[in-house]
DNA sequence: CGGTATCCAAAGTGATACTG
DNA sequence: CAGTATCACTTTGGATACCG
């Protein structure tokens, strides 16, 4: 299917927009970090091991696309990136939040299982 | 990276874990529907076109494995089988609602970008 | 420091045909 | 009606090397 119905079709259910924008493979983990303020490219790295370079790159961008996240190139030497959440992106705070807490009760719920 | 691994990080970000259970290509679509009470397969089939029947069954199968939605068949002929949300589903309507509303307001701001 | 480019393996998805 | 099986194709993601 093309690409471009992919997305007319995500237009019209507002979840999957919703879905679509934050749904990466790493951008769940991504927004969470920059919920703390904005962070540097590297600083980000650190934060998320797993994530390999060509993938935070890659997410970062479709984010920036989004319009979620905001990236500004400080021309210094040695050079210094900062992301951070755009205003677009802080109104996404409380439906993180919702999803956060959903998943902390989960998350609590599954490991009772493995302990009772 | 080996799947346990994958997982084993999921579950470390309770936001990532939860995107985890939602973030399935159809499930945002699927979940949504079912928010407006029990529907059988081919009820689910026919408010999603675009969905192919292998995709539906395997998307609803990681629902319930998920524990998020519950399959009952009742043994008649023709065969019927309704899908609905267990009560850990409904326990994500309130994430779910915030996550469409956002959806809905970023459809609004592109639609307005494209006719200003 | 903060990326790109290239290549390749693995996972995801659709189309189609078939079934109890 | 509600699926399953198989195959081909597309997309995703990691590893690695290189760059301004």
């Amino acid at each position: 299917m093309p690409a471009d119905l992919i997305s007319a079709m995500r237009d019209e259910c507002p979840l999957e927009a919703g879905l679509h924008i934050i749904g990466g493979r790493w951008k769940g983990a991504i927004l969470y970090c920059l919920t703390g303020g904005s962070r540097r490219y590297n600083e980000l790295r650190r934060l998320m091991p797993q994530v390999t370079q060509r993938m935070m790159t890659l997410q970062l961008r479709e984010l920036e696309a989004s319009g979620v996240v905001h990236r500004e190139v400080f021309p210094s030497v040695p050079p210094c990136v900062e992301y951070s959440l755009t205003e677009l992106g802080r109104s996404l705070e409380p439906a993180l939040m919702s999803l956060r807490d959903w998943g902390e009760r989960y998350q609590q719920m599954t490991s009772d299982r493995r302990q009772p």
